[in-house]
Parts: C-alpha cells; sequence; structure tokens
DNA sequence: TAGATTGTTAATCGATTAACAATC
DNA sequence: TAGATTGTTAATCGATTAACAATC
C-alpha cells in the first residue's frame, strides 16, 4: 500500500519534476535535496520529506539519481496511465486551453474542446477538434474521457457539469464562478482566475503597507 | 492597525465576496455565518473568524447584513484601489485574459496585452487594446500599471519579467512554467496550468484507487 | 424569557522546521 | 577516515475545529 501523499506535497511534486528535466537536459545526473530546495525556493528538508515518498533513490554523499527521480515521480502522478480530458466552452479561454501545450509535460491529453452552441459547425484549432457539444457522447464513449474542463459562462456551467457526468466523467476542473452540484463520486477542482488575481494585488497591498511602517 | 489575514483566509474572501452579490441580487438582506459555510463546504466556525477579521457586523440571531459585508470584504481586498494590470505575450492564452471579464468582479482593469513580437501591428480585442512591446514603457508610465501577467513561453519569460519590473511593476502573475529571478521588492505568483491538472488527475486516482480498497 | 447566532478561548490536527542519527 | 548528504524523530508553528460564553 502506497503512502498517502498530502496536498501540500502533491502541489511540490510538479514542480520537482519540471525543475528535474530541466536539470536532466543539461546533462546533470545527480542532485541533492538543498540543491532542489535553493532553487524551488523551499526548506531542504522538507524536500528530503516529499521525495522520500515518492522514490527512496536518495544515496548520502551523492544525492538523488534525476534519471530514477523523474521517473519515480511521474509514476506517482500518474504518468502513461493515458488521463484524457475534454472541454466544454469553445471560447477564448476553452480554445487556448485546447492548445496549450503545457498539458503534456504531465502525461495528459487534452481531446477535444465542445461548445454548448449547437448550431457550430465543427473546426480545428492547431491539430484540435472542436466539436458541438452533441457529439460529446460519442467522444467520450470511444476515447475513454475521464476528466472535463469547464469553461462556459456561470450561467451554463451547471448543464455543462450535468452533460460530464452523465458522459461518465469522474473529475471536473470548473473555471467558471460557480459552485456546481455533482454526485459523491465525482471530484471538483475550481479555479478562479479573478481570485487569484485579486489575491495577489491584495499580497501586493499588503507588502507596501508593511514597507511604509517599517 | 489592521490585522494581518492569513494565507488561507485571503483565498476564502473573494469567494464568500461573489457568493453575498449573488444572494444580494436576490433580495436577501442577512445571512448568517452557518448558511455560508454550508453553501461553501466550509466549517462555520472558520467563516465566523474569516468575517470577524475584516468586519464585525455580525448580530446574534439575525447574523451579518450582507451590504455592510460585501463593502467590508470589497474594502479589505482592495477593490476601488484602482489596480491596474497589463499582459505581456498575446497569444490565445494572453488574449483569453485580455477578454476575460472576471477581473472586474474585483476592481482589477486589465489594462492592455502587449507582444514581445516587435513587428507586430497594434490591434484591438474586444475593445482592448493589443501593441507591440515598445509601448510598454509609455503605457506603464501613463495608466500607473502595478501588476504585470506573463503568458509568453518559458524562454522568453524572464525578459518579459525585466521589462515589467524596469517599468515599475510591483507584482507578477506568471504562468510560464520557469522561476523568475527579480529584485527582492517585487512578488511573483506563479499559476501552473498544467501542474493544476495534473493534480486533479492525481487526486482522481486516489480517489478511484481507495474506492477500490474499500 | 428562550433560542438562535456571534465571537472567543481552548483543544486538536497537520504541516513545517530543527536536531540528530545513519550511511555512503 | 572525514565529510557530505540522506532519512527519521522530536519540536514548533499555524490553521482548523470544538466547546462555551456573550448577546440580541
Amino acid at each position: 500500500m502506497q503512502k498517502t501523499i498530502s496536498p501540500q506535497t502533491l502541489r511540490r511534486l510538479p514542480a520537482y519534476l519540471h525543475y528535474l528535466r530541466v536539470l536532466l537536459k543539461k546533462g546533470a545526473v545527480n542532485i541533492s535535496a538543498t540543491m532542489i530546495a535553493c532553487e524551488l525556493n523551499l526548506n531542504d528538508v522538507q524536500v528530503r520529506k516529499d521525495l522520500a515518498l515518492v522514490s527512496g533513490s536518495g544515496r548520502p554523499k551523492t544525492g538523488y539519481e534525476i534519471k530514477n527521480l523523474i521517473s519515480d515521480i511521474e509514476h506517482c502522478l500518474g504518468y502513461g496511465n493515458g488521463d484524457r480530458a475534454v472541454i466544454i466552452g469553445a471560447g477564448e479561454l476553452g480554445c487556448a486551453l485546447l492548445t496549450y501545450e503545457g498539458f503534456t509535460e504531465y502525461g495528459i491529453d487534452i481531446v477535444a474542446a465542445f461548445d454548448i452552441d449547437r448550431s457550430m459547425k465543427d473546426t480545428t484549432m492547431n491539430g484540435k477538434q472542436v466539436f458541438s457539444v452533441e457529439k460529446l457522447p460519442a467522444v467520450c464513449s470511444e476515447r475513454k474521457i475521464n476528466i472535463g474542463i469547464i469553461t462556459v459562462e456561470a450561467k451554463d456551467a451547471q448543464k455543462a457539469s450535468n452533460m460530464l457526468v452523465e458522459n461518465g466523467v469522474m473529475a471536473i476542473w470548473n473555471f467558471a464562478p460557480v459552485h456546481l452540484a455533482v454526485p459523491d463520486h465525482v471530484l471538483v477542482q475550481n479555479e478562479n482566475l479573478g481570485s487569484s488575481l485579486v489575491i495577489l494585488s491584495k499580497q501586493l497591498a499588503n507588502k507596501l503597507g508593511t514597507d511604509q511602517n517599517s
């Protein structure tokens, strides 16, 4: 039985993976937790603990073998599991995600985007297909889609969510600023870009305020 | 002196604000922390503690007056401070953010997008301007830009970051999967969409695994 | 008054960091 | 061997939750 990985650790693993791949490309063979921690602004013990959860390939004096560590993290994150996702909402944001290349780094394939505008003509963007939503059931069953991404307007998000759930999707990445009602077996991760930006803005205000006081 | 707000609380405030506005639109006047907690899947004491940090308008038996609470949270988050942002990288993602309407809800104005392709002709998208990067200094000083959003490729991100810093930007929202080197006084928030999606995918795998074991 | 709800103090929980032992 | 680095155990820190007092 694999040890469970805390949400905090899970958020750091992709960052380790990315950095290790950069190192490998540069021709490095080994890396110490201290170096990784320094590069990513983390505590070195924390890095060691995170890596111990997924690897066990660390050796005193030499550190970790980069190649092994990469494949251990990939394995942990499910790289190669063949996860496939579809997007509902082929507006600006949906199309941006459809053609975004950063998902392949983690082994996830965005198969196609759909638009709830049923009159929409099927088309292609950068080699990826955009369909009217009528084709959703066929694509979901043929391509075994397990992840759905919602980029429609708030008012249409629940409908989009229902369609995804009906077609067997188990996890939803929701960019619409609404709380989705889904069955217990479905996982929802909300991504609110407005809220992310306002957090940054507030942190900036805090920083400026503190600087003035000091 | 205002009490400092923890990062965790800060992440929940925009969600409260959004829900309160929905309630106000529906004609509601008062709301209890218990109700908010229920709607957003949070603990009610946590909600009360969060709100106590920004408001103080809660009254036993009746709860909080929605109008007051909204303006207290808005004030805390800096709504009305007139934060202005620019985007560097007018590709798919940059343009999607440029025309995304969810930022105005939190009082942040995306002024324009720039592309590092210097030969690019100035243009307009949904009423927002897209410029060649040469115009960045002028826009930053004229419009007092304090936030920069980076949506260029990884290899160009450091250059984009330097330009923003040189032009007085104090906070950077970075969508490129690289660690940016910036002076101490500049705040960076990294947003890695690939990593967000792989986290969801892993959580799904965990969930399926656990269900099978039980 | 009684009951609902806030706000605060104390207890719990989990994550981070520090200290140190193990090992190559 | 000595020194660098891992891995683990204990201490600290912060956030969440529980219990309860205050109040309208």
